[in-house]
DNA sequence: CTTATATCCTAGTTATTTACTAGGATATAA
DNA sequence: TTATATCCTAGTAAATAACTAGGATATAAG
């Protein structure tokens, strides 16, 4: 299940794309519009910057820039940013190593098989495909 | 994600399935294979049978017993009974009600796009699937 | 009718994760 | 110099996960 990093992260990337292309926007405002609070949106911002989704600029007028545009930016890689994985299964995350089970578990293909469905569809759709036309 | 519930659900259906076709089959071997408690998988057969995938027969060679043949059961009623739902995000549980942001929401679309990826990629997999040929 | 073997049912318990909040350090435009 | 941002690390309360524990109930076999 998608916690709510994910799900605030993927709002405030959003939110970030419909204030324009390049808008610098600080935290203060996307927590107003959303309802989330700026502490917890600046954790979410920092992991968004590791997996350079954004940059931010420090400081009076400061804020956060998108690096792409929205078309540019697909959701899977918001959401595997903030959520650490979309794995369904945690066998199937990159950290995992090698489970002791795998040579005569009957399961594994069909997990991998949702993963892959799940990695489909969210790296498929893109923000621009969320932000409601102007 | 899928819990330990959910994984171990499916393994034990998979091993009844293995055991033949109306076997009835005592927890303490499914226990034994897997490498499971005999504690916790009641509680999962129980999900189980509440969701009419198994039934059971009490005392000694007792156990319990696939209703349908593996071909008939999809792996999707099997994780729904032991997980509860395999909704990504909690507003699209059925127990959930309306959410208030619904109206102004630019996830929610996104989020049952995902959600019918997973219930198409599940409900299109029987346990007959995974059940290696003898 | 006793015994062994199974399911059934409810609680409790420990560890982990979630969803935050708190407090300050650092950078920078005015 | 000051106000406004981001940056960074800890801490914390509540929920969930992943079981274990203890017994009640049913039933086949002797």
């Amino acid at each position: 299940m998608i916690s709510t990093k994910g799900r605030y992260a993927l709002r405030m990337v959003i939110d970030f794309a419909r204030q324009g292309e390049e808008a610098c926007v600080p935290l203060r405002e996307v927590a107003e519009r959303q309802g989330i609070s700026v502490k917890y949106l600046e954790q979410l911002a920092s992991l968004l910057i590791q997996a350079d989704i954004l940059r931010s600029v420090r400081g009076p007028h400061g804020g956060y820039v998108l690096i792409r545009p929205p078309e540019e930016t697909n959701v899977g890689d918001i959401l595997r940013a903030a959520e650490g994985s979309c794995a369904p299964v945690a066998c199937l995350e990159a950290d995992f190593g090698v489970c002791p089970r795998r040579s005569e578990c009957e399961t594994f293909s069909f997990w991998e098989g949702l993963d892959k469905a799940i990695e489909a569809y969210v790296d498929g759709v893109t923000v621009a495909d969320l932000v409601p036309v102007h």
